[in-house]
DNA sequence: CAGAATCCCTCGCGATACTG
DNA sequence: CAGTATCGCGAGGGATTCTG
């Protein structure tokens, strides 16, 4: 209709993650939030404890903490296990599912570590420019 | 030095992702901000003008969209082509780097969209339960 | 040790109006 | 058409304190 030098009307991916009242935005808000992809990261060895995972996000509030492993366990993505000890002790650990989900993260954080130098020579060079 | 039954001590991965002053967190920072993702997805298959990205994200507020799609060209994902012509028209496309920022993105919306169906079943069976 | 409760506060995101 | 300029809110995140 216009030109066609470029696509002016969008092609809607096949997916349809940009439908807003997809559900699939839930999972890009879970992989949105702050922690919720370490948390995958730091449990793909096994079952890790509550303090563990906090001392190795580097000072996590233990309030948001919770907040995001409750909320992983609601989604199966990962399951609490309560030891009757004292002191206490409780572990999380991957589910089948939230196995699943480590190699589309894994992708996403090697991508990252390949291409941090890339990423940051573009913003020197624009704030430079 | 306790148990053997679970890794108290934390297996720090490989990379360094979990290290906050690695510059690693950036991508992790990007990559969870509400457009970035989609916008990516939006521009695979060509340059894309600023309404029409506007339009297929279901109504972003300008300011943001303007935001996201700087942010994205100063670290090198998109280009911004202003093109001299009234009325004005301006299309973003990905970078080399960009579209190398696709096969991650892409294996995560694929992920998304096979394993919705899960989460929101345990999502249900956690508000049952 | 694991978390609940509380308070606080940034800032990402949005809505609206206006301009080159 | 492609933005900028303002205004504003609400949620996510954080620091601290307390308890089983």
């Amino acid at each position: 209709m216009v030109t066609n030098e470029v696509s002016t009307d969008i092609a809607i991916p096949d997916p349809d993650v940009l439908n807003p009242n997809c559900p699939t935005r839930l999972v890009l808000d879970r992989i949105g939030d702050r922690w919720t992809v370490l948390v995958v990261l730091l449990l793909r060895e096994g079952p890790v404890r509550f303090t563990a995972l906090r001392t190795a996000l580097g000072g996590v509030a233990p309030k948001v903490l919770t907040q995001t492993l409750k909320a992983m366990a609601r989604d199966g993505l990962i399951t609490r296990t309560v030891y009757a000890e004292v002191p206490p002790k409780v572990t999380y650990e991957l589910t089948e599912l939230g196995h699943s989900l480590r190699a589309p993260i894994e992708a996403v954080a090697t991508w990252a570590e390949s291409n941090v130098s890339a990423i940051m020579a573009a913003r020197e060079a624009a704030s430079a420019g």
